[in-house]
DNA sequence: CCACGGCCTGATTC
DNA sequence: AGAATCAGGCCGT
């Protein structure tokens, strides 16, 4: 079944910067739009002059315009929230080079596997990765000629275990994907609970994980959990406060973290995004485009 | 509390 | 070519 519709949209909104930006890394390109797979759906969107044109496996009664507009954050007033950031000229810079790139709200549970798997990985690497534990262990989909696979439930990375983790490529990351499995599959750990707690709640439960330290537990809560005042430190936005800005090298995480709160405010996960974006383009003429060669099991088990 | 080495692995650099 | 080095961290000492 190949459902059609489209999806009106007044706010700014680059597919391309949005999706490719390092939020989420279940998007691959195909001719003018992006394919990827939300819930149990695969969609393919293309953006058009009023809006997106959505393809969809799933029925249109399944609100799957809903679905989009808010994992694409619509509700957010962008041009307000760049009109108030932008009053700082090296926001005000990424505002200008990326008008359309807006915070993307995901599912907590895949955000979460996602940044694990990020530690001391790039890109590239960590797409792969995921679409081959997807491919492995997820639900296949299909739209058109496309298969895709559903991001496996928590449950399936227990069963899955660490020694078939590390054969799907996930190296010392693998146990720490297996305990943060447990502890969402037996609700020692309520995700979606963490969407109503406050800052300092949910990053004390998401840190509490082996493997999840102050920078991907920020990342998660700022691209799934709407805690757009978390402020994801990693080395290009380290890079970015020490040349842009003259913040010491030596500031700790925690002193950046409230450097960040007092420099930006309750939007500072809006202006980390566009930092992010800004530096990088700066410093590399494109950012990969996710999934070069696709990633294969290791042999012999 | 801080500094430092180690960790899987694929790509890039030397 | 084969060996170091680096990549969107975190943990233990």
């Amino acid at each position: 079944m190949t459902t059609r519709t489209h999806l009106r949209v007044s706010q700014p909104l680059d597919l391309d910067a949005t999706l490719d930006g390092g939020q989420a890394f279940r998007w691959r390109r195909d001719g003018d739009a992006w394919v990827g797979v939300l819930g149990s759906a695969i969609v393919r969107l293309a953006r058009t002059d009023g809006g997106v044109d959505i393809e969809s496996d799933v029925p249109l009664a399944s609100d799957i315009r809903g679905a989009i507009a808010s994992y694409l954050r619509l509700d957010d007033d962008l041009p307000a929230i760049q009109r108030e950031l932008a009053t700082d000229p090296h926001i005000g810079d990424g505002v200008r080079a990326f008008p359309g790139l807006r915070l993307l709200r995901q599912d907590p549970w895949e955000t979460l596997a996602g940044f694990i798997l990020s530690s001391t990985s790039n890109i590239p690497r960590i797409a792969r990765t995921m679409e081959l534990i997807a491919d492995t262990l997820g639900q296949p989909l299909e739209l058109g000629d496309t298969t895709r696979h559903a991001f496996p439930a928590p449950e399936a990375f227990v069963r899955a275990g660490e020694t078939q983790l590390r054969d799907l490529r996930c190296g010392f990351r693998a146990p720490y994907l297996v305990a943060a499995a447990r502890a969402v599959a037996t609700g020692d750990l309520a995700l979606e609970a963490l969407r109503e707690a406050p800052y300092a709640e949910a990053l004390a439960a998401l840190s509490a994980l082996p493997g999840v330290g102050d920078k991907i537990a920020d990342c998660v809560m700022l691209f799934s959990l709407d805690h757009l005042e978390a402020f994801p430190v990693d080395r290009w936005i380290h890079r970015a406060l020490v040349d842009w800005y003259g913040v010491e090298s030596t500031f700790r995480y925690e002193a950046l973290r409230d450097w960040a709160a007092g420099r930006f405010g309750p939007l500072a996960g809006y202006a980390n995004q566009y930092l992010f974006w800004h530096i990088r383009q700066s410093r590399r003429p494109m950012i990969g485009a996710a999934l070069t060669k696709p990633l294969a099991p290791k042999a012999g088990s």
